[in-house]
RNA sequence: GCGGGCGUGGCGGAAUCGGUAGACGCAACGGACUUAAAAUCCGUUGGGGGCAACCCCGUGCCGGUUCGACCCCGGCCGCCCGCACCA
C-alpha cells in the first residue's frame, strides 16, 4: 500500500487541469442560453504573501465553483489584483523599490501560491487594477459619470490623514482616526472630486430588500449607514436684528409646542459670524474644536453652550420668543447645522437644559399618563403618546402629530417635509501616485475639461521619486502639462489619483469580459452578471460592498449593463485565528516554539527550548506582532494543500471564525490518507455491477445516496463543516466493514461507493479526489465529472427508529418499517419491556404518535 | 444608548419542521502492533449513583406555553460585532 504523496500528486493533477483547459469560463456568446453560476471571492491586495485567511476565503469559493461545475453550470470563477494603494508606496520610500515593481514582484509570489492551492480559476481572465489597459477604462468610466454629473468637483472640508498625506472618505474615517494610519484625522478645505451618490440613497436602501442571500447584519450596517430620516425642515425667524431666518431640521415636528431653545452647531455660518464680532463666543467654539471627534466618546458627551443673546419666534405664537445658542452636540455634516430644543423629548437637550436652567414643557402624553401630574425628571420621554399643552395639535397620536405640524408649515411657509441622508457623498481624490490618475485637465481659458476619449489611458509616469512626502506627480518636471482639448492652450493635468475603493467597485464588471475594447461589454455582463455567490470578509460591509452597489446602478442607468444589483449572493467568512503565546517577560513567541499539555481541564504551555512556563494568552486574529501566525506554506509543505484547504473549512462554520490547531490540521491530513486508504487498498468491484440483495452491500448503497444528499445541501447551504463531518462518518462506516473476502455484491457497492466519494470529496480535496478518481478507474478528471445523483427513496432510511417516551421521558425505543401507522406503533410502544416497567401501577391517559418519530405516553396515577 | 448576533462536554462544534441532546473532529485515557518510539488500528470518554439491569441530573439564569422545549413566549445575566451627541 502507496501513501498518499501530495507532493508529487498536486503539481501533476494542477499541470493536467491547465492543460485541458478545465477552469475556462466560456464566453458569454459560446455559452448563450447554458445556466451560469459567477463564483467570486474579494480580489486580493498583493501585500507580498498569501495568509491563512486567503486559503480559507478562496478555498470557500472553490468548493462553491467546483461544485456548480460538476452540477453543470457553466461557471466563471476568476481571479484578478486590487493593486494600487499606500503600501506600495510605502515600500517606495522605505526600500527604494518602485511602487510597480513591488506590486507585480508581489502579485507574481502571490499568483503562484494562488496556482499551487489548486483554486479552480480561470485564469485567462485575470489582471490588475494597476495595469494602464484597467485603469484606462477606469477612465472612460470616471469621464461617463463626468459628463451625466455623477462626478463632480467641490470645495469643502475634508478629512486629511497627517500621516499618509491624502484625503479619507467619511467611510475610511473610523473614531476619528485614518482607517490605515490610525492617526488623527484633520479637517482641511481642499477642492476635491466626488460621486455623487447620494442621488442613488433611496435606491440603495430600497435595493436591499431584494437582496435575500445576503446577511441580515451587512443589510442592516448599509440601511444605518445611509441613514435615512424624514421629517421637517422649518425656518425660525430671528425676533430683532436679521432678516434670514434660521432653517433647522427635526424628525419630532410634533414637539415643537415643546421648545426651549434653539441652537446651532460650532461651526455653522452663524456661529462663525457672531465669533468674528464676540470674542467670547470666538472662545467657546476654539474649545469644542479641541474637544474634536476623538474626545468625544471619552467624555461621554458633556453638554456645553454659548448663549448667543439672539432671540427667534416661534413659529406658531408670534409673541414667543426662544434663544438661540451655540452648542457643542450640534453636527454641522447633519441636517441644517441647527436644531430646536425640546428637553422633554430629547434626552440631550433635557441634559443640555437643566444644565443652562432652560425650560422643559412636556407635550406628548404617556398613555395612562396624568395630564395635571406628568413630569419630566431625569429622563426625556420619547414614547408613544398623544400631544397636550399643543394647540392645535392637542389630542393627536405622535404621527398624526407630526404630519400635522408638517402639514401647517407648508401651509404657512415656514417649513417643508423633508428626507435627510447621513451618507455623504464620496470623496474620491486622493493626493498619491500610487493610483488611477484622474483623467481631466484644467486649461486657465476653458476651466475643467475631460481628457478626450483617444488620449486614454492617462498613464502614470514611471520616473517619480519618493525621497520626500506628498504627491510625486505634483512635483513630476513634465507629466503635470498638457495641451487643452478645446483651445490647445497651455493646461495642468489633475495629480490626485482616485481612491482605490474605484478600482474595486466594477472589478467584477470586467471580469465577464476583460479584453473588451470598452470598459464594460454588454452581452457579456448581461450573460454572467449578477454575481451569484460573493465570498468575503464583513469589514467591506459598507466600503466596497456600497460603492460597487452604487456604481453598478449608474452603470445600469447609463445602460452599460441590465443588472441593478451586482451580488446576488454574499457570504461573509469568518476569520482564521490562533492561540497566543507569551513569555514571563511579556515577549510573544510563536506556536512552533511552545509545548502545550493538557492536564485534566486545565491546559499548560512551555517553552520548547528553556522548559520556562508560557502564558496561553487568548485566540486572535493572526498577526505579526503577536506571532501567532502559522504561513500557507510550511502547512502545505507538512500536510499538503488538500489537508489546509479542509481544515479551514471543518472545524467551525464558514461564517464564524476558526481557530487553527495543530491537531486539526492533523486531522485532516489523516482522514486525507483515510481516504485513500480505501481507494488503494482493496480491490473494487466496476460500478456498475450489480448489488444484489447482501444485506451489507444494500446497507452501503443507501449510505451512499444519504451520504451524496448530505452533502448537496450542506453545500447549497454553506454548512462545509457539517458536510466534511458527514464524510468522516461515511468513512468510519467503509472502515467497518469487511475487507478480505468481501462478496461481489460487496465489492460492486463498494465501486459505487467508491465512485461517487471521489466527486463528493473533490470540491474540498480536489487533487486527492484525482488521484482517487484514477485509481477506481474512473473516465476522465474528476473535475469534469458531473456530481453524483441520488435516489431520495434510497437515501431515506427503510426502518424508522422510533423513540418512545413516558411523560416525556425516554424509556425505550422501537425499530419499525417507515412509514407504519401510529394504532401499530402504539402497540408496539406499549409492548415494550423498558416502556412496560414504566407503566406498572398507572394509568394510560393518552398516547401521541408521531409516525416515524416518537411515541409519547402520557400517565396518570391509577383510576 | 441604538442595531445585529451568540451562550450546548476539557475544546471546536452537531441537532435549522417543537420529537432519542452531545453527530463528527480535537484533546485525554486504556489496549493491540513494535526491542523501543513514531505512524497506524481497536476501545472508553457530559456529570452523578449502582456489581448489574438500570436510575437521577443536564443545552447561561428564572418563569411560561406544550403530551414533549437547545428550539416558541416573557423577564434577567453574560459575551462578540457594527453604529454612536444623526436632532
Amino acid at each position: 500500500m502507496a501513501r498518499y504523496n501530495p507532493k508529487e500528486a498536486e503539481p501533476k493533477w494542477q499541470a493536467v487541469w491547465q492543460a485541458a483547459g478545465v477552469f475556462r469560463a466560456p464566453d458569454a456568446e459560446d455559452a448563450a442560453g447554458k445556466p451560469k453560476y459567477y463564483a467570486l471571492e474579494m480580489f486580493p491586495y498583493p501585500s507580498g504573501r498569501l495568509h491563512i485567511g486567503h486559503v480559507r476565503n478562496y478555498a470557500m469559493g472553490d468548493v462553491i465553483a467546483r461544485f456548480k461545475r460538476a452540477r453543470g453550470f457553466s461557471v466563471l470563477h476568476p481571479m484578478g489584483w486590487d493593486a494600487f494603494g499606500l503600501a506600495a508606496e510605502n515600500a517606495a520610500m522605505e526600500r527604494g523599490i518602485h511602487p510597480k515593481t513591488w506590486t507585480y514582484d508581489n502579485i507574481a509570489v502571490m499568483r503562484d501560491q494562488l496556482k499551487r492551492l489548486g483554486v479552480s480559476i480561470d485564469w485567462s481572465r485575470e489582471f490588475a487594477t494597476c495595469d494602464p489597459a484597467y485603469y484606462g477604462r477606469q477612465q472612460a468610466l470616471f469621464l461617463e459619470l463626468y459628463k451625466r454629473g455623477l462626478a463632480y468637483r467641490k470645495e469643502g472640508v475634508v478629512n486629511w490623514d497627517p500621516v499618509d498625506h491624502t484625503v479619507l472618505a467619511n467611510e475610511q474615517v473610523v473614531d476619528g482616526l485614518g482607517w490605515r494610519s490610525g492617526a488623527v484625522v484633520e479637517k482641511r478645505r481642499l477642492t476635491q472630486w466626488f460621486l455623487r451618490i447620494t442621488d442613488y440613497a433611496d435606491d440603495l436602501i430600497d435595493g436591499l430588500k431584494t437582496l435575500d442571500r445576503w446577511p441580515e447584519k451587512v443589510r442592516v450596517m448599509q440601511e444605518n449607514w445611509i441613514g435615512r430620516s424624514s421629517g421637517l425642515r422649518l425656518n425660525f425667524a430671528f425676533a430683532a436684528g436679521r432678516d434670514e431666518p434660521l432653517s433647522v431640521y427635526t424628525t419630532r415636528p410634533d414637539t415643537l409646542y415643546g421648545a426651549s431653545f434653539v441652537a446651532v452647531a460650532p461651526d455653522h455660518p452663524l456661529a462663525q459670524e457672531i465669533a468674528a464680532k464676540d470674542p467670547a463666543a470666538a472662545a467657546f467654539i476654539a474649545e469644542c474644536r479641541r474637544g474634536g471627534t476623538s474626545e468625544a466618546e471619552i467624555e461621554a458627551g458633556e453638554k456645553k453652550g454659548y448663549d448667543t443673546g439672539l432671540e427667534v419666534i416661534h413659529p406658531f405664537d408670534p409673541n414667543w420668543r426662544l434663544p438661540v445658542w451655540i452648542a457643542n452636540f450640534i453636527l454641522m455634516d447633519y441636517g441644517t447645522g441647527a436644531i430646536f430644543g425640546c428637553p422633554a423629548h430629547d434626552q440631550r437637550d433635557l441634559d443640555f437644559a437643566r444644565k443652562y436652567g432652560l425650560p422643559v414643557r412636556p407635550v406628548v402624553l404617556p398613555p395612562d399618563a396624568d395630564p395635571a401630574s406628568f413630569e419630566i425628571a431625569d429622563e426625556a420621554y420619547v414614547g408613544p403618546g398623544r400631544a397636550f399643552n399643543s394647540g392645535f395639535l392637542d389630542g393627536l397620536e405622535v404621527a398624526e402629530a407630526k404630519a400635522a405640524a408638517i402639514a401647517r408649515a407648508e401651509a404657512d411657509g415656514f417649513g417643508e417635509g423633508v428626507t435627510v441622508y447621513r451618507l455623504r457623498d464620496w470623496g474620491v481624490s486622493r493626493q498619491r501616485y500610487w493610483g488611477c490618475p484622474i483623467p481631466i485637465v484644467y486649461c486657465d481659458a476653458c476651466g475643467p475639461l475631460a481628457v478626450p476619449a483617444d488620449q486614454l489611458p492617462v498613464a502614470l509616469p514611471d520616473d517619480v521619486a519618493f525621497d520626500k512626502p506628498g504627491n510625486p506627480l505634483e512635483r513630476h518636471p513634465t507629466w503635470k502639462h498638457a495641451a487643452c482639448p478645446q483651445c490647445g492652450g497651455k493646461a495642468t493635468r489633475e495629480t490626485d489619483t482616485l481612491d482605490t475603493f474605484v478600482d474595486s467597485s466594477w472589478y467584477f464588471l470586467r471580469f465577464t469580459n476583460p479584453a473588451a475594447a470598452r470598459p464594460v461589454d454588454r452581452a457579456s455582463a448581461d450573460y454572467w452578471m449578477p454575481v451569484d455567490q460573493y465570498i468575503g470578509g464583513v469589514e467591506h460591509a459598507v466600503l466596497h460592498l456600497l460603492y460597487a452597489r452604487f456604481v453598478t446602478r449608474a452603470l445600469a442607468d447609463d445602460d452599460v449593463l441590465a443588472a441593478r444589483e451586482p451580488f446576488a449572493g454574499l457570504f461573509t467568512q469568518g476569520m482564521v485565528t490562533h492561540e497566543s503565546y507569551r513569555r514571563q517577560n511579556g515577549d510573544w513567541v510563536e506556536p512552533n516554539e511552545v509545548e502545550v499539555v493538557q492536564e485534566g481541564d486545565t491546559r499548560r504551555a512551555t517553552l520548547i527550548e528553556t522548559g520556562e512556563p508560557v502564558v496561553i494568552g487568548d485566540t486572535e486574529k493572526m498577526s505579526k506582532s503577536k506571532r501567532n501566525v502559522v504561513s500557507p506554506e510550511e502547512i502545505a509543505e507538512a500536510y499538503g494543500v488538500d489537508a489546509a484547504r479542509l481544515f479551514v473549512m471543518s472545524d467551525s462554520p464558514p461564517e464564524r471564525d476558526v481557530q487553527w490547531t495543530t491537531g486539526g490540521i492533523q486531522g485532516a491530513w489523516r482522514l486525507g490518507n483515510r481516504i485513500w486508504d480505501e481507494f488503494d487498498s482493496q480491490p473494487v468491484g466496476a460500478p456498475g455491477a450489480a448489488v444484489g440483495d447482501d444485506a451489507k452491500a444494500v446497507e452501503l448503497i443507501r449510505s451512499t445516496h444519504r451520504l451524496i444528499k448530505a452533502l448537496t445541501e450542506a453545500i447549497e447551504g454553506f454548512r462545509f463543516n457539517s458536510g466534511i463531518a458527514r464524510i468522516y462518518a461515511f468513512l468510519n462506516e467503509l472502515k467497518g466493514l469487511p475487507a478480505a473476502g468481501a462478496s461481489p455484491a460487496l465489492l460492486a457497492a463498494r465501486g459505487q461507493a467508491l465512485s461517487a466519494l471521489a466527486r463528493l470529496i473533490a470540491p474540498f480535496m480536489p487533487h486527492l479526489a484525482e488521484e482517487a478518481w484514477a485509481r477506481i478507474g474512473g473516465e476522465g478528471l474528476v473535475a469534469q465529472a458531473p456530481w453524483p445523483d441520488y435516489d431520495p427513496a434510497l437515501a431515506a432510511d427503510e426502518t424508522a427508529t422510533l423513540a418512545v417516551q413516558v411523560n416525556g421521558k425516554r424509556r425505550g425505543e422501537i425499530h419499525l418499517p417507515k412509514g407504519t401507522a401510529a394504532a401499530e406503533a402504539e402497540k408496539m410502544a406499549l409492548a415494550d419491556a423498558g416502556v412496560q416497567r414504566h407503566l406498572d401501577g398507572l394509568s394510560v391517559r393518552k398516547v401521541i404518535v408521531v409516525p416515524d418519530r416518537i411515541v409519547n405516553i402520557v400517565v396518570g396515577p391509577a383510576q
